[in-house]
Parts: C-alpha cells; sequence; structure tokens
DNA sequence: AAGGTTAGCAACCGCGAATTA
DNA sequence: TTAATTCGCGGTTGCTAACCT
C-alpha cells in the first residue's frame, strides 16, 4: 500500500520555528486541545506540516517541559531505563516527568555514551568494554576492571531485540542488581489500545489487584520488545513482576 | 583576530503501528 | 478484510555557539 505524503511540502516552511509561529501554535493548541496534527497547520494558519508542528509542541512548546540540566540521579535512572530497555526513548521519556524523548535521546548521544566511555562501559551492551575496544575509542584503560552494571543481551549474540532475552533461564549478569523500575504513583495506568482491550479476567483482576505489575506491559512495551513477556495477557505466567512502589516511592 | 574543529541541540525523514473507512 | 490515512518513534542531519590552534 502506498503512503501519500504527510503534506505538501511545496508549501510549507522548513527549518527554525520563528517566535510568531510558535505563538501561532499555542494559541491554537490552547484554544482546541492536542491532536489532529495533519489539519492543525491549515487551522492554525502555519505553513508548517502535521508533523513538524507537533514536533514543535512536543519536544519544546509543551508548559509541563522541564528545562535545564539533568541530573545525575537523572543520569542513573536513564542509564537503568537504557539498560533495561534499549533506544526506546519515549518510554524512557515517560519515566522521567518533563524530559521529552527528543532531548534524553540527544542528551545520551552527547553526555551519557561518554560517560559510560570513560567508565569502560559499552554504551549500547552496558557490558565492560574490552580493552582492545578501549584502546581503539581513544580511552584509558580503567583503573580497576569495570563493573557490569545493567546487562542487556547484545544485539549480536540473540540476534537483534529481545526474543526471550532477560527470561527466567538466562542466569542474571550482575546478580547483586536491583533493579525497581516499578512505574510510581504520577502514571496512570496502562492506556495502551491493546492494553484496553484485553480485559482481565476476574482470576488477572485478583492477582493484579494484590501486589504485581509487569514493568514491561506497564510502560507500553509491547511482546518482542524489551520485554521477554511472550504471553499476550499482560497477567499470563512468564511475566516478570514486579511489586508497585509505595506511595511517595520513586525509582 | 581568523579559521578550523567539536559539542550540543532542534528539526527533518522514513518507517512501522494503529486507526479509520 | 483490506486499503488508506494518521500518528508516533527512532535515526539522522544540519545549524550554531563554544572552544582550540
Amino acid at each position: 500500500m502506498g503512503r501519500s505524503p504527510c503534506c505538501e511540502k511545496a508549501h510549507t516552511n522548513k527549518g527554525a520555528w520563528t517566535k510568531e509561529e510558535d505563538q501561532r501554535l499555542i494559541a491554537y493548541i490552547k484554544a482546541h486541545g492536542e491532536g489532529c496534527w495533519r489539519s492543525l497547520p491549515k487551522a492554525a494558519g502555519l505553513l508548517r506540516c502535521g508533523k513538524s508542528c507537533r514536533l514543535r509542541w512536543m519536544n519544546y512548546l509543551r508548559p509541563d517541559l522541564k528545562r535545564g540540566n539533568f541530573t545525575d540521579d537523572d543520569d542513573e535512572v536513564i542509564i537503568k531505563l537504557h539498560a533495561l530497555l534499549g533506544n526506546k526513548w519515549s518510554l524512557i521519556a515517560g519515566q522521567l516527568p518533563g524530559r521529552t524523548d527528543n532531548e534524553i535521546k540527544n542528551y545520551w548521544n552527547t553526555h551519557i555514551k561518554r560517560k559510560l566511555l570513560t567508565r569502560g562501559i559499552d554504551p549500547q551492551t552496558h557490558r565492560p568494554l574490552s580493552a582492545a575496544a578501549a584502546l581503539t575509542a581513544g580511552l584509558p584503560s580503567p583503573a580497576r576492571p569495570p563493573t557490569v552494571l545493567f546487562a542487556r543481551p547484545a544485539p549480536s549474540e540473540d540476534g537483534g531485540h529481545s526474543s526471550g532475552g532477560g527470561s527466567a533461564d538466562h542466569a542474571p549478569r550482575c546478580p547483586d542488581l536491583n533493579l525497581d523500575l516499578s512505574v510510581g504513583p504520577p502514571c496512570s495506568p496502562p492506556k495502551t489500545p491493546a492494553a484496553a482491550a484485553s480485559t482481565p479476567t476476574s482470576q488477572q483482576q485478583q492477582q493484579q489487584r494484590t501486589t504485581t505489575i509487569c514493568l514491561c506491559y506497564h510502560l507500553g512495551v509491547r511482546s518482542g520488545e524489551a520485554c521477554s513477556c511472550k504471553s499476550p495477557s499482560p497477567a499470563a505466567a512468564g511475566f516478570r513482576f514486579l511489586r508497585p512502589l509505595e506511595e511517595g516511592q520513586y525509582i
């Protein structure tokens, strides 16, 4: 099936947004709310394509965005989530209120990658760099043998993204790792259509009521992605259930 | 001071997923 | 059921300010 272009490229502006364009977009969304990005530019009097408007709003104009530097705690959360999820920037951003996926992606590429490399850790696999790799990267060998922080199967090892990686039959590479990444109170329950459509059985409801949720399910990870859960039902056996955080508890 | 290089960030592009008709 | 449409994501590019020589 073909794809129509997202917009009439001949009649759209490109490049940096002007203040006037920003104001128009903000005013329109304040008046009408988000959504229907395709028709928004015309309705708002903008010579931009809908994708561009959405991106500008999501990454720059949203009032709830937190501008400014990342803290060391933010860094560690990002590293942990990246170890678990890989390059799922939108999922990672979902755990950092006020941060956008684009911002985190940029921050990862410009800061955290380097930070991990200086620790002697491969930013993609979260495993120690070999001495040779460290040398070719132009980095000094670590003073002490690097510790594996958050190991995820390397793509070359499992043939790509996750098919069962992290399941019970894979012994943990770092047994001391306590990755409690449960989603805290600020986040709402799963809202993906698939999740919403899967009406839980009474047994499932009871299981969810009692104590446990699957982080990956909660984050909206579909089966076959980062989550090792193979079952179509989030409450079915095989999920890694994590205890929800206490009130006020934070990752 | 001028030119070159690097780092950081905003924005674009292409694709797949989800939704709609 | 299927094709068309829209949305959202991740990778990449390009601009610019800061830094270096």
